[in-house]
RNA sequence: AGGACUAUAGCUCAGUUGGUUAGAGCGCUACCUUGACAUGGUAGAGGUCCCCAGUUCGAAUCUGGGUAGUCCUACCA
């Protein structure tokens, strides 16, 4: 074995040979443990958000297999249609085409090409962070099955009455030129201007004022609306007013939405472009008047001078025209919120067309439901509440996107504008008896990405057929995710899942943090903050990682900008700390509702805890291998105390790690493990092994017993350690196990240790303690009075109970070794105590005589600050039992706890000013 | 505007039902290449648990009110 732990070829190397050997594969047991990947966009690539949820999949699924479950992790990719087909039409632009220019078909068919050119990038990913997912069961939410369940939910809600298509106000994307639903549009406050403008009254007397952020709309207005009980505007109610530039003549109105406090408490209602207009004006039968195009320039219903401006431009002309006009009375600065679209940035139009909507209220109920009775839980629960909030005011989900990519919708339209939805145009035929002669045309919009999505959990196990995979892992155990798309994903899975298959999708929803950088910014490719996993894996070097975090940069100064921040950062580039510790961190960063910021230097440490536990099996292989490790259990041993109670600590551990990874808490699980695996077992276990290995007199029943215990004891660590540090562990775990009486061809399939209560060991554990307690005790003396650590110690103990006694005798090599003695004995009767330097440990006096190699101030500034913590101590436990109020209202073990505490720290008080006094008159 | 969450060592974070001498990692200081590991070992320093009030014998922990920050939802033209 290498000197250090050098992850890049090991990792490779098992993750092929696992994948190979169908280890991943669903087998064995009767009970079910399944989790559906929430599939990452098929053209993307991993960020820190994807390789924190993979490494908790990961480790729950390998946690369940090890277990016995029979165990599947379904893996699959998205067609993310919209940030699909952005990314194929930026590159026909950039080769000076367009999709318009190719035609529908082909266009898909590029799709389609980059797709699998480029859609192997995150599986390879995804086998990097040693994601154990089933590949031969991977799905693409475009798949002919997937396709099928689409179809089949869309054709069935249409019947049931719960998808229809309608007109109305939509959140147009004029960039993209398709619907978005109301989760797709970002709100963000912006700088803006409120202008004030005279309406004249019909009829030349006077006028109304409205204020509006948006002047371009105005040329759809179709009323003014003032508040009912508004005393300044009630006369005027009924009349009309002249509306400038357009020789219409609109009415003013009363509406208890109007507020009266805000601007001049008279509002110009736009229903064909506004949502709150277009509700005030259903109320009040007003017309709708569309001013704009697809693209939101001004379109023929608008006077001649603003047909075919941009909205923005329009806006400006608008302005100007009307203070020349002397209408405009002041313009305002505002801030606004504006509402864009989340792929493409712009602004987003409400716009009223034809859409096809899923009834997102009459499904939600149901799904409220399943949350309230607990058939799904949130961790943490407060995510609840989001979700409740959300579903109890759930809108219509608009579904029908104008793209390419993506299910197409299953409707077809003859020329009289009537409509037919079914399986194919031959169905849809036959099923309405149309005739050959008479034209169809299938519709041209794609379904919403998340429509697919919503199915996900039954469509990749073959959902419309009833297969035996529904049968055994639906409803899925668990579904990790971020809380960003609870609204987007969580709530419509729920929502269909309930609806098509009478049970819920999971009955677990784990909300992960966001990853943040290490100053609590949201990675982004904008800021130049973006950490990709596979460089923490792999390691880069600056000048790559500069170049990556800067290319496709519009703008060179924020490129500059960049690159100095990320110079400065990563002076030497990021170095390459493998899978392992990668996973392991963000383990130990787990702790749930909490955002994460990902510091580098947690990694390091992790980096170094494989180091560590490389080693640790070094060490151990080197005094096993090719001697008697008690594999096949024929020859008798003998345990020490030290074997007892590493045994006992590792139930210990055992249990703990359980109890955490019951809760979703994967940082209690992970610190279990490292504080066992390096501050007990390497710091101390593999310490108290070298006096037995190395003594000639060792016994060989005591040799067996301690190289038995070193082996099996890591042995059951590594599959302990194996969910979250899967490469590691399996590598050393091959060398180890044949010495462990363990075979198998992979740690991966190997059952999970769990806690055996008899071999939890209270004495040992009691023992060991005592045993450190003399130990650092020493080595604190040692330390702090500058005493070469080679050199070798006299010590007395004084004071001893029998217990003492026997525990020195028992352990006195164990104590040589470890605190480096020349000798260790009992003050003898009578015989006058040197000058010491002197650790308490209980009752029992550990005496370092000074003789010439303790200087005698600092042993005195030593004590000094014992005694006074001590005095501090001692002090606060006495005002406590002074109250009179705490001796009689607390519960009487809490008050005999505090008189024993103060006991013991009296008694050692004076034992250490007596040492003090001593030392004095030295 | 409504709601959620967060505030503990220089930094990143733990802290179960109120009773701990308030912990870990990193960083820092001193010493050490001892036959697994310098990606290491030993020892040490470092905290007004955001503030105020309350409940209680007792509060980092419970209640109320502030302050600061993060986020979600809705939105006034």
């Amino acid at each position: 074995m290498d000197k250090t732990f050098q992850p890049a070829e090991i990792e490779t190397r098992w993750y092929q040979e696992w994948e190979a050997q169908g280890y991943f594969a669903p087998q064995g047991g009767d009970r079910a443990y399944s989790i559906m990947i929430p599939p990452p966009n098929v053209t993307g690539s991993l960020h820190m958000g994807h390789g924190f949820q993979e490494a908790i999949m990961d480790a729950l699924i390998r946690y369940h297999r090890m277990r016995g479950y029979n165990t599947l992790w379904q893996v699959g990719t998205d067609h993310a249609g919209i940030a699909t087909q952005m990314v194929v039409e930026r590159q026909l632009e950039a080769a000076g085409t367009s999709r318009h220019e190719l035609g529908r078909d082909e266009f898909v068919q590029k799709v389609w090409e980059w797709k699998e050119q480029s859609g192997g990038t995150i599986t390879r990913q995804l086998r990097r962070l040693g994601a154990s997912l089933d590949w031969s069961r991977e799905r693409f939410t475009m798949d002919p099955g997937l396709s099928e369940a689409v179809q089949e939910v869309f054709i069935r809600l249409y019947k049931e009455g719960l998808i229809y298509r309608g007109q109305r106000l939509v959140n147009w994307d004029p960039a993209l030129h398709t619907a978005i639903s109301d989760l797709e549009v970002i709100s963000e406050e912006e700088q803006g201007h409120l202008w004030h403008f005279s309406y004249p009254l019909a009829g030349g007397e006077g006028h109304l004022t409205v204020a509006t952020t948006r002047p371009e709309t105005m040329l759809g207005d179709t009323a003014v609306a003032v508040h009912p009980e508004d005393e300044r505007y009630t006369h005027l109610i009924g009349r009309t007013v002249a509306l400038p530039l357009t020789g219409r003549e609109i009415p003013v109105i009363a509406d208890d939405y109007v507020d009266p406090e805000f601007g001049t408490g008279c509002v110009k209602i736009t229903p064909a472009h506004d949502f709150n207009d277009y509700e005030m004006g259903v109320r009040h039968g007003l017309p709708m008047i569309n001013v704009l195009t697809d693209d939101a320039t001004i379109n023929d219903e608008a006077p001649e001078p603003y047909r075919g401006l941009d909205r923005f431009e329009a806006r400006k002309r608008i302005v100007a025209d009307l203070d020349a006009l002397g209408l405009l009375e002041k313009t305002e600065h505002h801030t606004l919120k504006v509402p864009r679209g989340d792929r493409s940035g712009v602004v987003i139009e409400p716009y009223l067309t034809r859409q096809w909507y899923v009834d997102a209220r009459a499904m939600a109920g149901p799904a409220i439901e399943a949350v309230e009775n607990g058939s799904i839980q949130f961790v943490p629960k407060n995510y609840e509440n989001m979700y409740f909030s959300w579903m109890r005011e759930i809108q219509d989900w608009c579904i029908s996107r104008q793209l390419w990519w993506g299910h197409r919708i299953p409707a077809w339209y003859d020329d009289a504008g009537n409509f037919y939805v079914g399986a194919s145009e031959e169905a849809v035929r036959k099923e309405h008896g149309i005739a050959a002669d008479v034209a169809l045309r299938q519709d041209d919009d794609v379904l919403d990405t998340w429509f697919s999505s919503a199915l996900w959990t039954f469509s990749t196990l073959g959902w419309p057929e009833e297969t035996e995979e529904l049968k055994i892992f639906h409803p899925s155990s668990v579904l990790v995710t971020g809380f960003d798309i609870i609204f987007f994903w969580v709530a419509r899975m729920i929502m269909m899942t309930l609806h098509f298959r009478q049970e819920v999708p999971f009955h677990t929803v784990y909300v992960t943090g966001l990853i943040r950088d290490e100053e609590g910014q949201k990675m982004s490719k904008s800021k130049g903050n973006v950490l990709d996993p596979i460089d923490l894996i792999d390691g880069i070097d600056i000048e790559s990682l500069v170049k990556k975090r800067t290319a496709g940069m519009m703008q060179p100064r924020l490129a500059k900008r960049i690159e100095t921040a990320t110079r400065k950062q990563f002076p030497d580039g990021i170095a390459a700390y493998g899978t392992d510790a990668l996973r392991f961190t963000f383990y130990s960063l787990a702790s749930t509702g909490r955002d994460i910021k990902f510091d580098i230097g947690r990694i390091e440490g992790f980096r170094n805890f494989c180091n560590k536990i490389w080693n640790a099996a070094r060490y151990v292989l080197m005094n096993c291998e090719n001697e008697d490790c008690g594999a096949d259990g024929s020859a008798d041993y003998s345990l020490s105390l030290a074997d007892r109670w590493i045994i006992s600590r590792l139930q210990e551990t055992e249990a703990e790690v359980a109890r955490a990874l019951a809760a979703y808490r994967f940082d209690h699980a992970s610190q279990a493990l490292y504080e066992f695996i390096w501050n007990e077992y390497c710091d101390w276990y593999l310490e108290l092994s070298k006096p037995v290995l190395w003594d000639q007199d060792s016994s060989s029943e005591a040799l067996l017993g301690t190289r038995r215990t070193l082996i099996r004891v890591l042995e059951a660590s590594l599959r302990l350690l194996h969910p979250f540090m899967p490469f590691i562990t399996e590598e050393i775990w091959q060398t180890v196990a044949p010495l462990a009486g363990k075979r198998g061809p992979t740690i991966m399939l190997q059952p999970y240790p769990t806690a055996d209560d008899k071999a939890v060991d209270s004495a040992a554990n009691a023992d060991i303690e005592w045993l450190k307690g003399v130990i650092v005790g020493i080595r604190n003396i040692r330390g702090e009075m500058n005493i070469p650590p080679g050199k070798a110690l006299t010590v007395l103990l004084k004071n001893g109970s029998e217990q003492d006694k026997s525990r020195l005798e028992q352990n006195a090599p164990f104590l040589r070794k470890l605190a480096r003695l020349e000798q260790i004995s009992w003050l003898q009767d009578g015989v006058e105590e040197p000058v010491s330097a002197t650790a308490l440990v209980g009752d029992l006096e550990v005496l370092v005589p000074m003789a010439d190699l303790i200087d005698r101030d600092a042993e005195l500034e030593r004590l000094g600050r014992e005694t006074e913590k001590l005095h501090k101590e001692v002090a606060r436990i006495e005002g406590k039992l002074n109250n009179a109020s705490f001796v009689e209202k607390a519960p009487a073990e809490v008050v005999a706890k505090e008189r024993d505490k103060l006991q013991a720290q009296q008694q050692a008080l004076a034992k250490l000013q007596e040492q003090e006094q001593r030392i004095r008159q030295m």
